[in-house]
DNA sequence: TTGGTATTTCCACGAATATCGAACTATTGG
DNA sequence: CCAATAGTTCGATATTCGTGGAAATACCAA
């Protein structure tokens, strides 16, 4: 992975309503939450948190999908790997490291 | 942990050149790099690179010690580990995850 | 103390970001 | 088609951030 991408997701991340939202989805796990839903549990306004889903849509971290009149966001988890293995890269110089995260949803872990 | 000093990380590191030196220090170990080492490896005047630096340490992402002249940078893998931890709480609703990171230095192994 | 090396602080600038109401677009039910 | 619902885009403002040269500070060797 290339440090562009990533220094997107980290700067994606290091808000506070961006990063509340993102751990939500992530424990949201492949189902996903609405625009509305996450407006409410966060307590901002639609229009801000339509900017912030944008940036974290745009940094590839969370994808969405349309639902009848709802859009609703998911997390991307291979995005997540890809990022904490790009931080952990080669870490430790002999030290000793637990693997690399590696998630995935149930359907994915179905269709495997 | 909490959010505040997670955000406050993931800015520290959502810039190119401090991206750039935490990975070196990362991969450095528990033994580190002086600043100048730094500066020489990333190119970027000195002036800049404290600055950035100075972002880090606040952060709580890295470590600084002094060794004669020259002060010396390293890695504070619990604050990689908790910022990668915290990240991932809860992941997946039900899917399959890789054990949190948990790197340790070859010191801290020892020690243990 | 003197000189030299290593690093940080100060300063001013332009660029990027977060905010939220209002207006706009998209989709659906009747 | 019309009304209602779900989200997004626009616009203006205040704040924060990155940059690098020059000056200041910290440490050390002789």
């Amino acid at each position: 992975m290339e440090a562009q991408p990533v220094i997107k997701a980290l700067s994606a991340l290091a808000q506070e309503h961006r990063l509340a939202a993102f751990r939500l989805l992530v424990q949201a796990g492949g189902e996903g939450m609405t625009a509305g839903a996450l407006a409410e549990a966060l307590g901002v306004p639609n229009s801000s948190l339509s900017f912030h889903l944008a940036q974290l849509t745009n940094a590839g971290l969370i994808i969405q999908r349309r639902a009848s009149r709802s859009l609703i966001y998911s997390a991307d988890y291979a995005a997540m790997n890809g990022l904490v293995g790009y931080l952990m890269e080669n870490c430790c110089a002999g030290g000793i490291c637990a693997p690399a995260a590696n998630c995935i949803t149930e359907a994915e872990r179905n269709a495997a």
